[in-house]
DNA sequence: CGAACACTTGACAGCCCTCAACGTGAGTGG
DNA sequence: CCACTCACGTTGAGGGCTGTCAAGTGTTCG
């Protein structure tokens, strides 16, 4: 449902936070190749919360850049449980993990409303042989997804978990521009359990015991981190991995 | 420290495990091509148990595919802990996740005698650029390491975790032609529990369990896949995933 | 032959999950 | 405007899995 929004997206006026852009525009791409990216470029959205953008199991054909909102990438297991892969901010991409076998491992889901550059993969694959910073760019996004599920890995406490998911958070929002130390979460508290491997009582009374020792202040989904060295500190293991 | 070996390797006569050859003579690439390719490969090895192959933070310049062996891929932390991340089996490529930050995120070391097929990065994508076959098998390669850490992930029993290991481990060694159910480790299991973040008292005690109820047999690093189908229903959560 | 290492086995404690009940907003329909 | 509903979130009690600590066994290697 390609909807173009007003703000961005005009002629060779490309997103300014996307990745590919970014990545041709560095290497002094001309005009006309910037024509050929952008023509192969669909501009979704704004999609509801719920909406779902791929599906598990769908044929793959395209990957997309989240431009603004938050979208969860989710898969269900034979039992129908969901575990949550992860979560994805604008200036990142979802759908790479379909590459391999040519249907999307998992389902991505908006959790608010979100608005996406879609870019079809065969022909962005074309396009990355005659423009060797795009692949490049290609290579580097793919790269830099596999050791990403640290978080999960390795043997950490609830605190730690929790502490790190709220440092990385914090920091993935602020490199775009939102205010530090102050973020709405787009998510239940039941996708953050299920990402981080724990129940989601249990995100409650490790937030709960943040706040007694003033380190956040929680109203709901707004958090306010008061103290984000002390939470640097317990998430560190994971961070400094 | 290349070193070549004398059954393999020898002019058009590539590597039959190799992933990019495979990928290659599928495509009908003609001789001069893959020439090219073979040009750029150094067959490295046998290294011994305890090479180290890459270092974690040394400048990344190149991939690895695994002709024999078994390779460990671990990160150390700051505090010095080691996480392992994986290992790898002949046909399998290592170093991939170096390509983001153009360092090596991890350590790769042999734990058995290795043999490899070393590939200048740089070199391989301008070849990518040429050969269409060549630049999907990368893509694809970096692709299917994304979602590979499944074990980890989740929250999964120690029987689980375990049943699973065993058997992907014993269906990875079944593709390349090994002997099914009937598998000899090359790691301890200190890396094993390390791998699966759980501690190594709980593997000992697992596979103590596993035998008791006739489903392996266990002598040392050599084992016996006795009821692979009932390791697979306990691992189900993970294998279906 | 001794030492180092890997592995096993046992006892105990701790973290976190499960189950259960309650509180609290947001959206809805009267 | 208000009561209702429902999903989300919180809080409490209890138990199970698995980590930690410790000691013991077997194997390999110098």
């Amino acid at each position: 449902v390609p909807q173009l929004p007003s703000d961005d997206g005009t002629e060779l006026q490309f997103c300014t936070i996307c990745p590919f852009s970014r990545s041709c525009l560095a290497e002094g791409v001309d005009k006309q190749d910037l024509r050929e990216l952008q023509v192969l470029v669909d501009h979704v959205g704004p999609l509801p919360a719920g909406s779902l953008i791929f599906e598990q199991g769908a044929p793959f054909d395209a990957i997309a850049a989240v431009r603004s909102g938050t979208v969860k990438t989710a898969r269900l297991d034979r039992e129908g449980r969901e575990h949550v892969l992860g979560f994805h901010l604008p200036g990142e991409v979802i759908g790479l993990s379909g590459i391999a076998d040519e249907r999307y491992p998992c389902n991505a889901v908006a959790i608010d409303s979100v608005q996406l550059c879609r870019f079809s993969f065969p022909k962005l694959s074309v396009l990355a042989r005659r423009l060797p910073g795009l692949q490049k760019r290609l290579f580097r996004l793919l790269s830099s997804d596999i050791g990403s599920a640290t978080l999960l890995s390795g043997e950490y406490t609830a605190d730690e978990r929790l502490a790190a998911f709220l440092v990385l958070l914090s920091r993935r929002l602020a490199s775009r521009g939102s205010p530090e130390n102050q973020l709405s979460l787009a998510m239940p508290r039941t996708d953050i359990a299920n990402y981080l491997g724990l129940a989601p009582e249990t995100i409650s009374r490790v937030l709960r015991r943040f706040q007694d020792e003033r380190m956040v202040r929680v109203y709901r989904r707004r958090l306010e981190l008061t103290n984000p060295r002390r939470l640097e500190t317990i998430g560190a293991a994971i961070l400094r991995a």
